[in-house]
RNA sequence: GCGCCCAUAGCUCAGCUGGAUAGAGCAACGGACUUCUAAUCCGUAGGUCGCAGGUUCGAAUCCUGCUGGGCGUACCA
């Protein structure tokens, strides 16, 4: 049975009907209602109807009749739909043992590695979505009870650190050694390069081979500066894993060599040697190390992958550019040669990000420096705007970004809505004083809705965990907002006839709210 | 050529194992602060869900074709 049944026993209940009275094995789906005045509802007469050559709303009034916990009214409507009302109680409950459910660790691993971007300069506004993305999945697998590994992958081998290295190399001997120089296209020619140049000027001049200096010194320097960026937006990975490292000792990378031979698995072609990913399943072989000598970055990408299932991780999810998408397929394949199960590793497309300044689409280049950084998107906006504004979009919506656009957004940005809730909440409570005991005794009326939502709560964060879509958790929290605030307005707690009542409500929603917030990666302030 | 993603209100987006009247925010217009924070609430206006077929009792949602946009298809990373 699905996590993504809302009401277990009741659906239990129903099986049982169809089971007893026509033999028949359903799975029944429970939704929560989609208008005013329905709370849960199943179409599942609707869909039986043929098959039991029955009227609709027949089938629906047979299941009237049918009891469970917690619920107290099963309504057959036209064309078919069986409404669901609970109890009361069952909110009430629900509720006031909140912050206990569903905190209870399942025994399994995952890691999730994110942005990953090579360490050439400073992260920038498409490291920002993947960012925010990754660290609320995180979260939502945390939530289900797994152990979470958040992990960055530092491109560090290759040719690309080759290629930068060279350019601060440049920029060096232009700034300090007065040489004419010329960037080639491949090159870096940008602030941060020159930068680096000027910051290691002294070691440059004095290291007896500056380009291998440098190329420790400027990774070095790149990693360190982009993990303050991102603890500006208060994510920090447990793993900084190094490519390079994967080098270091010849033997995973022998024991891949040799496994291959021993399967058939590889050939040599033109002096380079390849993997032979058509026998896997794949549409073409690939080069594992180029007749240069040099190995591919997939050779390092199965080398990597392989020693994350060693690591012991029950599963490994990436979160890609769709730049990489054409690599998913090959890679997931190349790792079944090693008997890694297909599933383990599953890889997520995060669309792309847009930089569009003064209507036009511009390239986003590290190399010409044309890109906007990380940092001044949580400059200008603040990092919980930015974070909002990134986890409002599901993950194969294509973003088009503008700063000015954003900034103009920003200072009204949606995520205010939501954190004005607990400090609404936070400012009942100071006038009024905390109650000693949070957790209510009754529903008031105007409760109803609020407790409705939040008992939608695990769902939705089960809905999201499983379709690995943290916009999803946007979405309700927009709506839980939505109810907060108007049941503040048409609500005066402070003097009413009800008051203790209400702060009991109030206090520990609040506490709620802060969990909820925090939980997915944003503040929750006491004051606006 | 083949493969992946996208197209819903003027704009940004929700709408999720097919369901009841397609929803928010922004922008526009009209109301609500002697009150627990108006960063809020209430209302008005705004839609052939890209187009055409199909499946179904029922399609924004599934299938096929088409159009338009983005990306991939490396001895790049």
């Amino acid at each position: 049975m699905s996590d993504r049944i809302i009401l277990k026993g009741l659906s239990m209940r129903i099986k049982d009907h169809f089971k007893d009275k026509y033999s028949l094995t359903v799975d029944p789906v429970i939704q929560k209602g989609t208008i005013e005045g329905v709370e849960f509802y199943t179409s599942l007469p609707l869909q039986l109807s043929r098959e039991l050559k029955r009227s609709p709303l027949e089938i629906a009034k047979e299941l009237e009749a049918i009891e469970a916990e917690g619920i107290i009214c099963l309504e057959a409507v036209k064309p078919g739909f069986l409404n669901i009302t609970l109890s009361e109680n069952v909110y009430l409950q629900h509720f006031n043992d909140f912050s206990s459910i569903c905190r209870s660790k399942n025994g399994k691993k995952v890691n999730i590695e994110f942005i990953s971007a090579n360490p050439t300069g400073p992260l920038n506004v498409v490291s920002g979505r993947a960012a925010a993305f990754g660290r609320a999945l995180s979260y939502l697998f945390e939530y289900a009870g797994w152990e979470v590994t958040k992990e960055y992958y530092i491109n560090d081998a290759g040719n690309q650190i080759n290629i930068f290295t060279n350019s601060i190399y440049k920029a060096y001997l232009e700034k300090f050694e007065k040489q004419t120089v010329s960037f080639e296209e491949n090159e870096y020619n940008n602030a941060y390069v020159r930068e680096l140049a000027e910051h290691f000027s002294k070691e440059i001049r004095s290291a007896s081979d500056p380009k291998t200096f440098l190329k420790d010194a400027a990774i070095g320097h790149t990693v360190a500066l982009n993990k303050k960026i991102l603890e500006r937006i208060d994510l920090s990975f447990d793993v900084w894993f190094s490519e390079s490292s994967l080098y270091e000792n010849a033997q995973l990378s022998d024991r891949v060599l040799s496994t291959l031979k021993k399967k058939s698995l590889s050939y040599e072609k033109d002096g380079a040697l390849f993997i032979k990913n058509t026998a896997l399943g794949d549409s073409q072989d690939w080069v594992l190390k180029k007749s240069n000598g040099e190995y591919t970055y997939l050779f390092g990408d199965i080398m990597y992958h392989i020693n994350k299932f060693e690591r012991g991780f029950d599963k490994a999810i990436n979160i890609w550019g769709p730049d990489h998408h054409g690599g998913v397929r090959r890679l997931q394949l190349a790792l079944t040669a090693f008997d890694i199960p297909e599933d383990f590793l599953e890889i997520i497309i995060l669309q792309q990000v847009n930089l569009i300044k003064d209507g036009e689409k511009l390239v986003m280049s590290k190399r010409s420096g044309n890109y906007i950084q990380l940092n001044d998107i949580v400059d200008s906006v603040g990092a919980d705007a930015a974070k909002y504004f990134f986890l409002s979009k599901g993950a194969n919506q294509h973003v088009d970004f503008s700063l000015d656009r954003f900034e103009k957004e920003g200072e009204k940005s949606p995520v205010f809505y939501v954190q004005y809730m607990f400090a609404r909440i936070n400012s009942i409570l100071e006038k009024a004083g905390r109650p000693d005991k949070d957790g209510i005794s009754k529903v008031l009326d105007a409760e109803k809705k609020l407790l409705y939502s939040i008992f939608l709560f695990e769902n939705a964060m089960k809905e999201a965990l499983l379709k690995r879509e943290p916009a999803m958790v946007i979405t309700y929290l927009n709506a839980l907002a939505t109810e907060f605030h108007r049941f503040y307005h048409e609500s005066k707690i402070i003097g009413s006839d009800e008051e203790a009542e209400y702060l009991k409500f109030v206090s520990a929603l609040g506490t709620m709210v802060k969990d909820i917030l925090n939980m997915i990666g944003f503040n929750a302030p006491e004051k606006m």
